[in-house]
Parts: structure tokens; sequence; C-alpha cells
DNA sequence: TCCAACTGTATTATTATTAAAACAAGTGTG
DNA sequence: CACACTTGTTTTAATAATAATACAGTTGGA
């Protein structure tokens, strides 16, 4: 039970990491982010932001000027870079290498890219940057896997247990019990 | 800005998943599992363990017998399965294929494993079933990507801008600003 | 002075947790 | 059998963090 529980343990939530990463994009896009700038993109109202970027500028991550201009730190480029750079190379496998609608490749990645530690990231990278490298074996490799059976073996034969590692059946089974709203009952923020 | 607020839309959250795959291993070690059971393998209270799975009961995952012992509805049984079928596809991905230490890859794949789209999954799993099939191309696509030269190209070549996909240098040079315990300041559930 | 922008306070909701009290049911002993 | 003890469950109250809203107040510039 040493997993458990660790999965509180990340250095910033969703909601920061959006926060952060708008206020990157304003300043790319337009020079200059402000607090109703944020939540105009972000579509919530600017006390939200407001407080939500509280922690943010306590954390060092971001500083007002003197007309309360937003601007990220050193340690908050950083850390916004290295997001959209997880993001990116999560994207492009999904989507590129695996196949996965784009879109659905952007919003899993965007739920995940903060999750994971720097150690899978890296070596995710690595994977990627060899598997973009298109060198020979990378080719075949990519022609064979495009032309892999990816009908489940499990559906081939019967098989009285359930399955270690086949997605397809269950999943496909509950199509949306993963991805989409709540089955019922339960009160969310509905906007 | 589509992508953003999906990340609220989960079918279950990560703790409820965790209970509910307790509730499964408790079943399958031991014949059957009761609230004070899940309480004391997850290390918490039983009064938390009654009221996280409360809602649980109310969505149809779990049912209790006239002695109060717990049992995983036909819902419940395939959300646990594709739950634990995720985790071990990634985690097999991560350490096995890209190297990631073994622990590191649990706690990864428990962060993320409900968060992925059924399609994402789907996809990843196909990937990873020809990855895992041993053919002359995969072995020599691993083979080539075992002698791949794993430093990052911007580290050798000065590149003025930031990196679009290069975790390496920013993550290093930060390592644990993602992965570790808060910078400062912040408190949290220490217990 | 007026208005846009920002801040602060109060409020709501969800999730996750503890602690303590209340309740239920079985066990043991005189 | 009855009373006390133990175990297990549920409920209630409380705390805390996150995320968002609404509204009131403040500030600074044209």
């Amino acid at each position: 039970m040493d997993v458990w529980k660790q999965f509180e343990k990340n250095a910033i939530t969703h909601s920061a990491a959006h926060h952060l990463m708008a206020v990157d994009s304003l300043i790319r896009c337009h020079g200059y982010a402000r607090v109703s700038d944020v939540a105009r993109l972000l579509e919530i109202t600017p006390g939200s932001v407001s407080l939500s970027l509280k922690p943010l500028k306590a954390d060092g991550f971001l500083v007002q000027d003197e007309n309360r201009f937003l601007r990220l730190s050193r340690r908050g480029q950083q850390l916004v870079d290295l997001l959209r750079a997880r993001r990116s190379v999560i994207v492009k496998f999904l989507s590129h290498d695996l196949g996965v609608d784009r879109h659905r490749a952007e919003v899993d990645s965007c739920k995940i890219e903060h999750l994971l530690s720097g150690e899978t990231a890296r070596k995710l990278t690595e994977f990627l940057r060899f598997l973009n490298s298109e060198g020979p074996a990378v080719r075949s490799f990519m022609v064979r896997f495009s032309q892999f059976d990816r009908a489940c073996p499990a559906h081939r034969t019967e098989c009285p247990c359930p399955q270690q590692e086949c997605l397809g059946g269950v999943d496909r089974a509950d199509e949306g019990e993963l991805d989409g709203a709540p089955a019922r009952g339960r009160k969310r923020n509905h906007k």
C-alpha cells in the first residue's frame, strides 16, 4: 500500500496549471496579461482568477508589476515550458503514433501532463524522439504495426477468466463509463 | 478553449477507484470485504470508508448484503477490471518498454489510469500488444532503441528559443518541481 | 468624476478525511 | 436469562483544500 495515497502529492493542480499557461499564452499572443484577460480566456470570473493566482504568486511562479500586469517568474516560465513540452509530446504520441483522435488526445494529455513524474516524462520523450527519428528500423516497425491485427485475442478465443490486459471488451461494452458524464444522480458543477 | 474544463469530467475520482479496487482485492484474497477491512487496507478510518462508499453504492457500483458484506455489482466489477487492465498496461509500457523505475511507473499509472478516455486506453493497449509480440520488426526496433542516443539534441546545439519537445533540460534543472513535495508554504494534508 | 479593472469577503459545492457518538449484533459469564 | 463487553457500521459534526460565483469596495487613469 505504498502506491496508494501518492495521488495527492502533485506540485501543481490542474486548475493552477491552466491558469499559469493562460498567462503565458496571453503574454505571447498579446504581449501582456491581466487578471481580467485570464478570466476572459478561461471563461471564469476575475474574482476566481484573482483567488487562484494568489497561491501561485505566493509560491513564486507569478509576479505582478506596479500596474498589476502579470508576468511569469523564471520558475513559472520553466514550469509552463515543461508542461507545454510534455503536453505536445503526449499529444503527438497519442495522435500521430497511436492514431487517437486529435481532440481526445489533447483532452487526455491535458488531464495527465502535470501528473507524470520527471522520469516518466523524460523516458517517454526519448522514446518519442526515437519513434519519430525515421530510421529504417522504426519505419518497418510502424509498417508492421499498421498491419498488426488490432482485434483482441480474448474475443477470438473463449476465455472464462477476466482478462488482465485487454481493454477491448470491457471498454467497448461500457463505452463512456470512464469518458463521459456521470451515470446518474451525482450533482456536479454544471455551468 | 475547448480542452480546458474537460478535466472535471471524470466518471470516478481517484479515491473512489482505490476504494473499489480495495473491495475487489479483499474479495479475491480473503473471500469477503467489509467496511472495516477496506479501512484497514487503505489505512483510513471505517467512518471515512463508509462515507466514501456511499456514492459508489448510490451509483450502483457496490452492493451490501444483509450482513453488510460488500460486493461489486456487475458494473462495479467491469469498472475494476477495466482499471486494473489499464494500470497493468501502462505500468508495463513504462517499466518494461521505457525503462522507468518500477515503483515510479506504478505511482504514475495509478495517477492517470482512471483519467484516460476509452479510445486512448484501447489504442495504447493495441500498441503495447504489438510491442510485446516479439516479432522480428519489433525486436530490431527495440534493439535500435536501446542503442539510441538518449541525449537531447538541444543540449548539444545552442538553441536560443524555448524547446518545444525537450523535457531534458528544464526537467533536470528543476528536478522534483513536478514530482515531489510542494516547494514551500502551501499547507497540505500532512498525516 | 466616471468607468474599467482589480481585490476582498462571503457563499456555495465537492471531495476527502477524522473523531466521536450512536447503534446493532454477537459473545461470554455469573 | 440478563448484563456487560467487543466488534463493526453508520451518522454527525468538524476540518481542510480546491474551485467557482456574486457582490461590494477600492484604485487609477482619461
